[in-house]
DNA sequence: TTAAAGTTCTAACAGTGTTAGAAAATATAA
DNA sequence: TTATATTTTCTAACACTGTTAGAACTTTAA
């Protein structure tokens, strides 16, 4: 009898619209004004209903962190696979991530911690983020390329990621004063600068 | 009559013993764990006497971002001074970001916003932070020697402001496994990649 | 129809930031 | 010194937060 699937659909159907009813409340008013109790009155349901399908607070944000981080990938793929040449693909994955970050402001400020208390969740990012391999991937190529071929891949890739973050969180906090020519600018000015570093 | 001074020295002392109960209690749990009732506890004062020095919970977070950025500039500052070249002085400031945000990641992190809730204050890092001024004056400096003189220097300032603070707040999440050797090693390679880009 | 199982709720606990208004301590004036 | 005014401090609450125990209701199985 399908009494038991009916079922587990049904509880998987209030398992999602949780997570979209919290997804919309995000959009709304970020992540601080995420509450339980503005979830449950979303949903039409009542609180421990909640607890029934995640374990607390944190799981949700933690299941957001995988989404995020799955999408992030997902688009980094897409940009590499665009291109053939390293070079190439390393700059469509710097593009990429720039775009997937602004795009996905509350992505990125989940999975990054950026402006919130999720500091559980964000020491899973070395298990979530997939992508440091594929990065590993394109620059041990570039490398291979150069004259340099001692320098260390994990390093440069490391120093990559960081750079990347660092010029994304840096812009991301205030200046609403949309300084978007410079900030292409200084995308450009680090792409081209972290290449010519690697092949000197 | 010295009842004035007397009386707003006491309550001078009240203000201070806010801002050191808080920061024991910053040190010991970290910002997530700071409370009002915490603080009041700590200073043997009833809750309400800390919204007569504080507007509230914020303007005392302000205050530990102002000190922050204060600490920050001395530091940068003692770095710059202590050579005569640009690119020296470019690279001990480098060292003495570095130094400051994990000797006082609490600093840093409230600085910054990483992994906690401070919006509102993040805000006014433009305000607070002067040292924007400090390295925008050595970067000049160095693209007046190089052979570009062409290239904006308030964009390679805030690269080169964006990517360090990249590099420590990667660093700064997770893995408690310490990478100190490569830690430093990327930052090296942050630094001399950075000069010779500017000098090509 | 009754017993068991599963689902959903109300109501609470302990914590948070914040504040109105009572109480106590102090300072001023008679 | 005593009475009034002022300032300081506190109690107690409000409106939130995450979380959970246990009651109530619904559904299934015997």
């Amino acid at each position: 009898m399908g009494i038991a699937e009916r079922k587990s659909r049904q509880k998987e159907e209030v398992r999602c619209s949780i997570l979209k009813a919290s997804w919309q409340l995000v959009l709304d008013d970020g992540w601080q004004a995420l509450s339980i109790r503005k979830i449950a009155d979303a949903i039409e349901y009542s609180v421990p209903v909640i607890y029934d399908h995640f374990e607390n607070k944190e799981a949700i944000l933690l299941e957001f962190t995988r989404r995020g981080f799955q999408l992030l990938n997902e688009e980094l793929i897409k940009a590499r696979d665009a291109h053939k040449k390293p070079e190439l693909q390393l700059e469509a994955i710097a593009y990429a991530y720039w775009n997937f970050a602004f795009k996905n402001k509350e992505y990125y400020q989940l999975m990054y911690g950026l402006g919130m208390p999720s500091c559980e969740t964000v020491k899973k990012i070395d298990e979530l983020n997939t992508f440091t391999e594929l990065l590993l991937d394109i620059v041990k190529q570039l490398i291979g390329k150069s004259n340099h071929p001692a320098v260390d891949p994990f390093l440069k890739m490391h120093t990559f990621w960081s750079m990347l973050h660092g010029l994304i969180s840096i812009n991301m906090l205030g200046k609403e004063n949309s300084r978007d020519e410079m900030n292409a600018r200084i995308l450009k000015d680090f792409i081209t600068g972290f290449i010519s570093g690697i092949k000197e």
